[in-house]
DNA sequence: CTGAAAGCGCTTACAG
DNA sequence: CTGAAAGCGCTTACAG
């Protein structure tokens, strides 16, 4: 017990000193963004060799740039939840390759509102935000954002806020695959939604709920459906899963033969799968018991069907997004992008048997 | 053209000022870690809302604590080509569930090798990181961490390094695979190997391929399929993809009938999947003419067979290094971990016709 | 409970 | 080409 305790960690000074040079020399022997003679900074490098630097620290030439080289992606709930599910990964995808020009990191995080949280949006050492998905409680982070200065893009979702946004046709496309289904036949509908809320509310989809709804996404998806079937019950889940799907057909499914669905919309395609899942369960037949539509066009594993859906370009949407932030951080306006979805026509729909 | 142009953000001393305290109290009423009057906390909070204060800067708090809640993943390549990998996207699930109860961030990035990205292994601003997946650039990546002082954690592929380990059983687990196919009658046995090194030279894989190799993954796969078919012919692919199977899997696929292996060892589904079109393109069929056998136990997207093949636990490997990242920044002293893969046996493999 | 001071490690005008 | 100085915005002992 003596001298030093932790083996501190050389700094720029420590080599400038060890150089015989002032900091500031040294400074510009690494940044490079200097005149510096090759001597001198041939002389920094050994130095710094010597000392085992390991170069500037990120923390302080952020602070003094202003700049930290990270994207942020803010996706609702937990990091892993997006990991599983394919459209975020395609979305993260796109936006990877977005802002692949930046050589910038991509920093992960949620908005769990947790503001106290290490990383979060009220204090996460980003450049600038994509926001993804359809978050309830996108006004709140959206408005941190705008306080902190930080250029923002919202993918889906942010009506009203003054950011650039990246959509689909949501409602259109749902219209779409709805109309189809009519043409088929079908009149007795029932629709499963995404959740309404951040408090993900699951069960019938009443008025009372829509008023209160705080998702973008899946008010434009029912509000399509709604157009060409008006009076279609709707079960909301808690979440875009085979299981939740499972579970929200259960009501539709269980009613008596005469009154239950010939088809279900269901607002993505794990909840369709979840859907299939729980009709065959109960061992009806897609399409022949029961039509399904989907919305997304992923592929999904381990359904032995060709799902009918809205095939929407997630990666695209992504894209779109990373190269939004790379014009805002070049000082660019950037403007928000509509892209269109095409329905799929799979072998879950087929005219009901009683048409 | 006169006063201030950038509408400069408040500062937490322009909070102070407006508040009538200190800096130091105004910071310990945002921090909550000191004794402050309720009503002097009170009176900050409210300055900072009339300046509309979006609390502290991150990279000030950081350089100031030393710390920024922020876990690295360093992989290889580009970090889109990592959303495209079944495999790597278990493994992130992973992490991030083994990192949940940090509460920090995820920030993804490459070791590409260029120490001049705003992101690097060089100057990342990150309190731990997760190395994945065999990198040719492991042995540099891990030394510039250790020059950094940042405690680092590898998912395979840093043998003989100081830090600890996530591994497989890649040797034995292939040599399981590779004696099932031995049992089936196999002779003649080609095998697909992924990249040796950071070139990822394709084609045949020559002794001096071998011997200059820096990825351990590839070699441990490769020493166990060895084991049982000694002078088994081996191509690398420079990736683990679909389409490098199928371009790897060709010459061995066109040699004539006789010389032709009855079996090709796949050192990842993916690639096994690439093998499995190659072939069928060529009119031969799997298991009939040529048996299969791949390495991960993913579930292939469009793939009409049951892969046989090495089911690994990415996701627990995933899961072991973000908890080995919790106890490192805790101080403790974290252990390697080896995870134990399973054979599956699917529908890819069979006894070959002329046994 | 509050304030003055130092300092985290770097970069950037500004002189020379 | 090089150096002295200021400051990025905060937090943390240390006094009081």
């Amino acid at each position: 017990m003596g001298s030093d305790t932790a083996p501190r960690h050389p700094t720029l000074a420590d080599v400038a000193a060890r150089a015989g040079v002032s900091a500031s020399t040294a400074s510009l022997a690494f940044s490079g963004s200097g005149p510096v003679s090759d001597a001198t900074k041939e002389r920094v490098l050994a130095a710094a060799a010597e000392l085992d630097y390991a170069g500037p620290d990120p923390r302080a030439r952020s602070l003094r740039r202003g700049r930290s080289g990270i994207v942020g992606v803010v996706l609702e709930e937990r990091v892993r939840a997006a990991f599983l599910d394919p459209v975020k990964i395609r979305t993260l995808d796109g936006i990877a390759e977005g802002i692949a020009p930046l050589g910038a990191g991509l920093l992960l995080f949620t908005d769990a509102g947790d503001g106290d949280a290490p990383v979060s949006i009220e204090n996460a050492p980003v450049d600038a935000v994509v926001l993804i998905g359809c978050s309830p409680r996108l006004d709140a982070s959206v408005e941190a954002l705008r306080r902190r200065g930080i250029p923002t893009v919202a993918i889906e979702g942010a009506p009203g806020s003054e950011i650039p946004e990246i959509t689909i046709d949501n409602e259109q496309a749902t219209r779409r695959g709805a109309d189809y289904l009519h043409h088929l036949g079908h009149r007795r509908v029932g629709i499963v939604t995404l959740p309404f809320d951040a408090d993900r509310t699951r069960g019938v989809v009443t008025d009372d709920l829509v008023a209160r709804a705080t998702t973008a996404v899946t008010l434009e998806r029912l509000a399509g459906a709604r157009s060409v079937f008006p009076d279609a019950p709707a079960i909301a889940a808690a979440g875009s899963s085979i299981e939740e799907g499972r579970e929200a057909a259960r009501p539709l499914l269980d009613l008596p033969a005469v009154e239950r669905p010939t088809a279900i919309i269901a607002q993505s395609d794990l909840l369709a799968a979840g859907v299939i899942r729980a009709a065959e369960e109960r061992g009806l037949t897609v399409p022949g018991d029961l039509s399904v539509l989907g919305f997304d066009g992923i592929r999904v594993d381990g359904l032995q069907h060709d799902l009918t859906t809205l095939d929407q370009p997630s990666a695209d949407k992504g894209r779109a997004a990373g190269e939004a932030v790379v014009r805002m951080l070049a000082g660019e306006a950037p403007e928000s992008v509509a892209f269109t979805s095409t329905l799929h026509i799979g072998d879950t729909t087929a005219a009901p048997r009683t048409a």
